[in-house]
DNA sequence: ATTCAATCTGGATCTATATCAATAGCTATT
DNA sequence: AATAGCTATTGATATAGATCCAGATTGAAT
């Protein structure tokens, strides 16, 4: 079997599961059965949750969300992918999708059956690695998620995430300041759980703070330190402001 | 090999990595080394953030919590653990633990060192699920309390947090109605993103509807129902309300 | 071109809940 | 049994950000 070097199989080689398809001694082509590749078109759905699993993903090109359905009908989103991200891995549990996960853009992904997945894990150590690591970062990423909500005002969880993304669109050699959004406000309000007109006002006052330039979906990071350091901002307690001095003395005497 | 029937032997039986231990089929020890049991007591920590990750637990009994750490030094607690909960595989993703583990009280923990089980997984097909498994579990209840925090108010997130744990206590045999928190109030603000005083104020609001009982940490669920139905109780919109009907003229009218 | 539906911004208002404060009970240590 | 240090409860107050509204802009479909 001779080296494939289209720019398909060089992508594959750069995938975290790519000990599925080759030989990592002689670069070799072990299974290119697994190579199915599909493409979707954005608002399309890879799995719905309650379906059955069958199969996990990875990302190969575009973008999309997963997220989770309250009993109110909700959706509340946990993660948004990017290529090289491992997909679906959240139907272990109880054999059936606890997610749902819509494309944003059109998008492909490189499908491994079930069937085919547990063949590997069984023969390669690096595959099996590899799908703990995959699932373990994730978990990760959540906690992270789960900090932020919990410990930073919103104009804190609106720069970690774009810092964040920053950092994801570096790590695949794209440009970490200047990138495009492919959500909608709606779902970085949703994940960053804030309201639109949050999102859109602090958008507006990072960019009249001269930290970022935004285009509609075009973001620049015009200044990363000030980003950077956006998070940190701790706000001051109110009862030491200049303005706002406590007197509790006389706040009694007039309820009294 | 003959079956053993201890207490000790019949714990291992439930555990979810029992087919480390057992095989299946006549239900000898197969693994006995794994079984290396320890006991740790309150505060105690099993691993740091940083730390070399080098094997994961099962809680035997007792519980811990997990939590990983802001730049700001900020904990925040993704998950409390009871028994049969699988613990430590937060370090697969880069080889070093990404969160705290810390007992709530008296524990015990089983060890399998990953050299261990790199070994039973690659012979085992029941033992990689079951690790898949408890890891998309994992993340599952992580995706529920992100939805909580940011779908529902702090009177639902907080009931939520007692049915969960009621359940939780109920698959394990124990009773679902009247139970002991292992955990601080102060633990529990953090795990649902709310301040002490809140939770504190609410746990005795519930008390007042005839909800729960509380008495330190002894908790008595006296009407699931109400309970059950906290979490759905949607505030109306304000503009809604007969009290609060805005009158904007007249406000615009009084400003100027 | 024109209509319709999203999507985005901005202003006004309200409220859930954090924060500050004070108190009291419980544990552990000496 | 005194001291110190957690833990929990309750009250008063401030405010961040949600909610409601409306106008502007964009994009798709006819």
């Amino acid at each position: 079997m001779s080296i494939n070097t289209s720019l398909q199989t060089s992508l594959c080689k750069k995938c975290c599961m790519s000990g599925l398809c080759f030989n990592q001694a002689d670069e070799s082509i072990l299974m290119p059965k697994v190579r199915s590749h599909k493409v979707f078109h954005k608002s399309d759905i890879l799995f719905h949750a309650g379906q059955t699993f069958d199969a996990i993903y990875i990302l190969r090109s575009g973008s999309a969300k997963s997220s989770v359905l309250a009993n109110s009908g909700h959706e509340q989103i946990n993660r948004f992918h990017y290529p090289g991200n491992l997909i679906g891995f959240d139907g272990f549990d109880n054999g059936t999708h606890a997610q749902t996960l819509k494309f944003l853009e059109t998008s492909s992904v490189c499908r491994i059956a079930l069937v085919e997945l547990e063949k590997a894990v069984a023969t390669s150590a690096s595959i099996r690695l590899n799908l703990l690591k995959g699932m373990s970062h994730a978990l990760n990423d959540e906690d992270k998620l789960l900090m932020s909500l919990n410990n930073m005002n919103s104009a804190q969880r609106l720069s970690s995430f774009l810092l964040d993304l920053s950092v994801r669109f570096e790590k695949r050699g794209l440009s970490s300041n200047v990138f495009d959004l492919s959500m909608t406000r709606v779902d970085i309000a949703n994940y960053l759980g804030m309201a639109i007109e949050t999102v859109s006002r602090l958008l507006t006052q990072l960019q009249n703070e001269q930290v970022i330039k935004v285009n509609k979906r075009r973001v620049s990071i015009v200044d990363f330190e000030k980003l950077n350091q956006y998070p940190l901002h701790e706000r001051e307690p109110y009862f030491l402001t200049t303005t706002n001095v406590r007197q509790p003395n006389i706040m009694q005497a007039n309820v009294a």
